[in-house]
DNA sequence: TTGCGTGCAAAGGTTTTGCATGGCA
DNA sequence: TGCCATGCAAAACCTTTGCACGCAA
């Protein structure tokens, strides 16, 4: 029998650290980057403010959970990647398409994107969650790229 | 200066082995399947047919970047996932709707795709992949059962 | 016979965990 | 003061790589 533990979450008391607002503040002055943990982990070495690796997982990892932040794999390779979703620059609320090829990233803040999510509302009964998807393919300029 | 190895790239031979049709009757026979490489492999040993680990990965790869499967990060965390796309089940045609909290796979098959499509491509220039595209959300049921 | 694919084990990275300590409430 | 968060280092994991050998063409 599975039981939820959902009342064992909610009273679950949560410090405010110096580490998650340096975090959360890193986030909010750059809105738009993809960042693995490890860059977050160099950028904090380098302005001479350290945090600990698994810290930073750590924060990440409940950042992920409460939804301020996505997590996906990079085409790279390079591990898993960190972007914010946050409702000052719409990210909760619009989609992002992703190039495949160059990386680029376009927010695409569109009304048609309503009448999407109703479509797939209505006909599919799924409710989607603009902050987590990301639509791959290619970008105007590799589309041509790609053509010659 | 960067130079594209798209001549040697087409002039490799692919040599057909018994592993590569093993993985491929694989997927044929579990079209819908997300799968890690590990599942695979595990898959495969008990099935008394032992495929090495590293020939798991190459061969997926290989599979990826051909297009026939795609790639993406699991939400549990456990690595990477693989799943067909294929032309048989319009997989490489369709989007997909994966719910964030069940996990469940919805295939969507709908004429109105073809308008997103149309949508992204005349306002943001941007040509959609179906196929490595997955839409996250809470599918009927978990939006019901979350909503209580 | 040629040279790509495979298997094994080792290496390389990333992420998680154990435990003592630090710091918020 | 109680207890969660942090840091460090070690462990655990996933994935890639080197190399000798097998096998398709």
């Amino acid at each position: 029998m599975e039981v939820r533990l959902v009342e064992n979450k909610e009273c679950k008391k949560n410090y405010r650290t110096r580490q998650q607002e340096a975090l959360e503040k890193y986030f909010r002055i750059n809105p738009d980057v993809c960042v693995t943990a490890d860059e977050i982990y160099m950028y904090f070495m380098n302005s001479g403010d350290k945090i600990g690796k698994a810290t930073i997982y750590r924060c990440l990892d409940r950042m992920v959970e409460s939804g301020e932040v996505k997590k996906f794999l990079s085409d790279g390779g390079e591990g898993a990647m960190y972007q914010l979703i946050d409702g000052s620059n719409g990210c909760d609320r619009h989609f992002h398409l992703k190039c495949t090829r160059c990386g680029a990233v376009i927010h695409m803040d569109c009304e048609f994107m309503d009448e999407f999510e109703r479509h797939i509302m209505e006909h599919h009964h799924f409710r989607v969650d603009n902050g987590r998807t990301i639509i791959y393919g290619l970008c105007g300029e590799c589309s041509a790229n790609a053509e010659k």
